[in-house]
DNA sequence: CACAGGTCTCTTTTT
DNA sequence: GAGACCTGTG
């Protein structure tokens, strides 16, 4: 087999085969491409068969990869190696061995809002104010203990002298009941249940480690306890175990990840070989010696240093402003010259960012600057409300035990069934030992439910109705549409007939669109599947590489992802590190945390990275004032170039006046203005400030945004247009005022309105 | 039981 | 600034 294409270590790393191996890869050092050829080595070279190669990865998108790049190499013969999630490979084991632990196979997989749902109604039961001990507090220990593999009854006799965990014990002593009335897992438990379906049923156990010879998991470094014992009890006697990680790049303890589990490999697995990759083929010199420098003040890690043969590179820009607002018309505009320049394509760019919040501001300036881009995160489409409602019927159809999901959709659309007859429902269930939707089917025995009676008997014949009809109906597609008509939801919709109800709709019809491409892509397409796939997508899923667009995510998405041209957003201290990590104090394990998440995002850039601050932005409703992040000031100085740009640099010459010669300054700071001539200057070590600080976000942004040129609308007078808060009109006028067109439209429900072109964002229709 | 309108509370990050 | 939650009214 030919292994030229790799370097020393890489090559080590595919031809060591046996035992325990840690790969410790850089950022960029080609480990898919070692866990690939490593994968064909083994069938071509060694002569194991695909059937006993598992490879495991956190994310959908990295398994297809990875599935990809291996069925070129070799094939995808007699079913293939088993290249899943954490999640889907547990789904898997789970269905069908379920029972064994007293699940049914059907069961349904809850999302943290259910289980939040859950909860509140658990809170509710137990009367436990819920302003004391909030849900949140209640999710997140329970999560951490499922990661622990602590079960609900260990951690009662755990924790029982503590007030509040005592608490929490009871709480999650009946969530897990009631869980499993509901026959319903959440995410934490697909990972322990699995292994407590090992740990219980060892002929369960055999059968995966008989099958399994070789195992391999990428991004190691994000496993939590439950994962490494997952893994551990696969692995079995064989100890075939290759794991692919960056201590540098765990970013996830929040969610249950333990750093040590790739520190300590060694201790775990006493005969483990370590290789390191350092050589870096993604970035140039500069971006891996900012990201040394940065990564360098941590101290909890394996020594290493990234190198690259891409000497040199531009250096970082590192700009801040004066508000978040034209932070972000300064990545807007450094983009559309770029790509203008024909330095750049969109597609080659990515703006990231800490929180999701800050997408908010860039898709504005994106929009207005006619910029395509996709934003990953932030509501997920299936969390969406119509989405979620559609789904609980299908969950409800697929699993008539999911008590949560029939209380979801019960009186939606509108049945006159409200939370008092639910509660009489309730009781009754409770009293006589059914479940909740045995005793709906019973509601006309409930003598105090009354008319509501009848009410709950159409509810379950339309349910009853749907469960017939997906037994001779194996289209997912069909049966989401026939949920949404036959229950009335598309009508109640269609009955509302605003511009709210309109987009739902368009969601529903996107959903029933999920369904065709679902039915299409599947060999054998079933509803568990199809609920499966849905539970299962992670946000960084769906972005679509090839498709020529801005991408803007957190910098958590991002990592795994490279770019050409990276900007770094909101690169201030209290959002980024973020504002707990600094009260945690500077050396603690949450500030490091967000320091490898800098590492992370700095080495996303191959070639150009941008980052910029903002003196002042809008944080829940409130101006919040911070200076430059700590994370800049540890890039080497020579590295950045921090002069202040000009509007030229920007290729927007010439707009350069009246973008920043207001009329009439405000009073109180009207000195300050003028002195820098741009506010787009750098001030890191400037103190002037800018006439936008005493202005409205409002104002500003419409000011500013008057340095775009121009551009003539895409409607002419008579054409159909829409708008996001007035609806459908038509232009009855479009009228030259030199700085903007002014744009005058017939809405068929808000009357005739006057608007400026570049800020209506007018959809020709 | 439904709905409108007012009040209160906010961390990150996500499989 | 947004979303969840509560409360009063019809």
């Amino acid at each position: 087999m030919q292994l030229d294409g790799l370097n020393k270590e890489q090559k080590l790393g595919v031809t060591t085969t046996e035992g325990p191996l840690l790969i410790l890869a850089g950022a960029g050092s080609g480990k898919t491409r070692v866990l690939t050829y490593r994968t064909a080595y083994l069938i071509e070279e060694m002569g194991v068969k695909p059937y006993n190669i598992m490879a495991i990865t956190f994310t959908n998108k990295a398994a297809k990869e990875m599935r990809e790049r291996i069925d070129k190499l070799v094939g995808n013969e007699d079913g293939g190696v088993w290249v899943s999630t954490f999640h889907s490979a547990c789904v898997r084991i789970l269905r069908r061995f379920a029972e064994r632990i007293g699940y049914g196979n059907n069961f349904t997989i809850y999302d943290s809002d259910d289980s939040k749902t859950l909860i509140k109604h658990i809170l509710k039961d137990l009367q436990i104010d819920s302003k004391r001990f909030k849900e949140k507090m209640f999710m997140g220990e329970i999560s951490s203990a499922k990661n622990e593999l602590i079960g609900s009854l260990e951690y009662r006799n755990r924790f029982s002298n503590d007030y509040k965990l005592n608490v929490v014990g009871q709480v999650y002593q009946e969530y897990e009941a009631r869980l499993r009335q509901n026959n319903a897992f959440d995410f934490d438990d697909l990972i322990m249940k699995t292994v407590e379906l090992f740990k219980t049923v060892p002929e369960v156990l055999n059968l995966y480690q008989d099958r399994l010879h070789y195992i391999m998991v990428d991004e190691y470094q994000d496993t939590n306890n439950a994962q490494f014992q997952l893994i551990r009890l696969l692995a079995g006697r064989r100890q075939n175990l290759c794991v692919v990680g960056d201590d540098d790049q765990s970013i996830y303890k929040f969610r249950g990840a333990n750093i040590y589990n790739i520190l300590n490999f060694e201790k775990h697995f006493p005969d483990a070989k370590v290789i390191k990759l350092e050589q870096n083929y993604r970035s140039t010199q500069v971006i891996l010696d900012a990201a040394n420098g940065v990564i360098k003040n941590n101290v909890g890690r394996k020594a290493k240093k990234l190198w690259t043969e891409k000497s040199g590179g531009d250096k970082i820009t590192f700009r801040q402003f004066e508000s978040a607002y034209e932070e972000a018309d300064y990545i807007a505009m450094d983009i559309t010259s770029k790509c203008r320049d024909g330095l750049y394509s969109y597609m080659d760019d990515a703006i990231l960012y800490r929180t999701n919040a800050q997408s908010r501001i860039l898709e504005e300036k994106l929009m207005h600057l006619n910029i395509p881009y996709k934003i990953i995160g932030g509501v997920n489409f299936y969390s969406r409300m119509e989405i979620k409602d559609i789904l609980s019927y299908l969950h409800v159809i697929e699993n008539v035990q999911d008590e949560i999901a029939i209380r979801r959709i019960i009186n939606v659309p509108k049945r006159g069934i409200g939370a008092a007859s639910l509660e009489k429902v309730s009781t009754f269930a409770r009293a006589n030992g059914y479940s909740f939707y045995e005793s709906l089917l019973k509601a006309k025995d409930i003598p105090t439910l009354g008319k509501a009676a009848d009410k709950i008997k159409k509810f379950t014949d339309l349910i009853e109705e749907l469960r017939e009809d997906t037994k001779t109906n194996k289209r997912i597609a069909l049966l989401i549409r026939n949920v949404y008509e036959m229950s009335g939801y598309a009508e109640a919709l269609r009955l509302e007939n605003t511009e709210e109800s309109k987009a739902r709709l368009e969601n529903l019809e996107e959903l029933y669109a999920k369904g065709v491409s679902y039915d299409e892509g599947t060999e054998e397409p079933t509803l568990t599947g199809f609920l499966e796939e849905v539970a299962l997508v992670a946000q960084i899923d769906d972005l679509e590489e090839s498709k020529d667009y801005v991408v803007l995510m957190t910098l958590h998405s991002a990592k795994g992802l490279e770019f050409p041209n990276v900007y770094m957003a909101g690169m201030e201290d209290g959002l980024f590190p973020g504002f707990m990590s600094m009260m945690a104090g500077d050396d603690s394990e949450d500030m490091e945390e967000e320091r490898r998440l800098c590492y992370v995002g700095i080495t996303r850039a191959k070639e150009r990275l941008v980052m910029t601050a903002a003196k002042k932005r809008m944080l829940r409703g409130e101006i919040q004032y911070s200076s430059a992040s700590r994370f800049i000031k540890e890039i080497p100085n020579n590295l950045l170039d921090n002069n202040s740009p000009s509007m030229y640099e920007l290729g927007f010459a010439g707009r350069k006046e009246d973008t920043f010669s207001p009329k009439k300054p405000a009073r109180s700071i009207a000195t300050s203005y003028g002195s820098s001539g741009s506010s787009y200057q750098n001030s890191y070590s400037s103190t002037s400030s800018s006439i936008y600080g005493a202005r409205k976000p409002s104002m500003a942004s419409g000011s500013y945004g008057s340095g775009v040129q121009k551009k003539l609308p895409a409607y002419i007078v008579g054409d159909k247009v829409k708008h996001r808060k007035f609806g459908e009109g038509v232009v009855s006028d479009i009228l030259d005022k030199g700085r903007d067109y002014e744009v005058t439209v017939l809405f068929d429900t808000a009357g005739p309105k006057k608007m400026f072109a570049s800020f209506a964002k007018l959809e020709k229709i």
